[in-house]
DNA sequence: TTCCGCTCGATTGCATGCAATCCTTGTCAC
DNA sequence: GTGACAAGGATTGCATGCAATCGAGCGGAA
């Protein structure tokens, strides 16, 4: 849908979640334009639409910045995240192919082997590996509905933090999660899928943010 | 933000809503940009955000309708709800103020009133106040994440249909599980009120599309 | 009669111009 | 020295022009 914004919606979201494109950073419509080569109309198109996903703020007449949570968003969005992703898990499990477990495996393998202790110098391998893999179940899922709805939600946590503030054994433990999801859905077994997530996603939220104690 | 476009936006979203515009509708956007007298430019704004929301559906180079859904979206759309919306109002209730639960109390009232069998003319006002009620919880539950999850989620079932296809008894019920959640509201009592939307939605499910044999 | 292809009107997609708003910075008064 | 204020530059917001695409309608061939 509309070409050229789309391309640039897509572009801008890389960045984005890679980190080329720093947290808070600001994004002038008339850099963008002339750095991705296309006119200031497509990109503001993808801005808006970035900024329904959550991930760049506007501010009317003040122009556009990457998105920032504070400590209290990230705790609703994990909350969120709580009682989302396990549940999209759960369904994702008895609708995977063999091909696409191969891919988790494959994932989560590699995820391992980059994150051992003592290499610990480039994560971004991991970061788009992790993101695969969670975006991998979400789309197993089948309801679209569910999808958009974790979409935003799912970006938060890329973008925050990158695994950069995991001690090393919270990020041995959320590697291992990964590989135990895969022999969870290998064995067709969502609740041990969904149970897994769970523990996976309160162990990210005890590094990123600690153990809220409302 | 961007105040043309954001009016735009608002009142196409309150036209969809209240049914002025049939689901299903195309949306050119000359016609719109003359009826609602601004320029293409913040119209298609407004359609690339309402699309972000999920009210409109966008097709690259033929232009824009207003959303439909079918059953199978239906059904994975009241799942989220089950999972979000009962969450949303235990978190509500301890929050609603005093001016807030009055509003709750006339919202419901009125629309027993107005619900009563021997007056089924125009539901409108129903509608109008039932997605009050619904987005009072919402506001105070006081999590932008979980607004912005359920935002795109509620829009589908006040578009699908508002009331037109329920009994006379579902509809005699859905009206007083309004009254029970204020009076769980006023009681401060989270469970009560989690559990009466939780029957309220099944409620809701069950006349819009069935009960799922799955 | 039916199907394929073509032309033309209509609509969307993108680029650009202009007006409005905001931010910066320099100046002046206190 | 500090504060307020104003002018200038820069950036966003909206309108409009033009090219590209779509689809309806017509004509011709099998």
């Amino acid at each position: 849908m509309r070409p050229a914004a789309e391309q640039a919606a897509q572009s801008l979201r890389e960045e984005i979640l890679s980190g080329v494109i720093a947290s808070g950073a600001r994004l002038g419509e008339a850099e963008l334009a002339s750095r991705l080569r296309v006119s200031r109309t497509p990109i503001r198109e993808a801005l808006t639409r970035l900024a329904a996903e959550g991930l760049v703020e506007l501010q009317p007449n003040r122009g556009a910045r990457v998105a920032t949570w504070s400590t209290a968003e990230l705790r609703d969005i994990f909350e969120l995240r709580l009682r989302l992703e396990p549940y999209a898990v759960r369904l994702a499990v008895p609708r995977l192919g063999p091909e696409q477990l191969d891919e988790l495996h494959e994932l989560a393998e590699s995820m391992l082997r980059t994150g051992r202790p003592g290499r610990r110098q480039d994560l971004t391998p991991i970061v788009e590996a992790n993101r695969r893999f969670h975006g991998l179940f979400i789309e197993a899922a089948g309801t679209a509905p569910l999808a958009a709805a974790l979409r935003g939600v799912t970006h938060a946590a890329v973008v925050h933090q990158n695994f950069h503030d995991y001690t090393p054994e919270a990020l041995l433990r959320s590697l291992h999660h990964h590989v135990e999801m895969v022999a969870a859905a290998r064995a067709g077994d969502g609740d041990w899928a969904e149970a897994i997530m769970r523990a996976h996603l309160y162990n990210a939220r005890a590094t990123m943010i600690g153990v809220p104690r409302s």
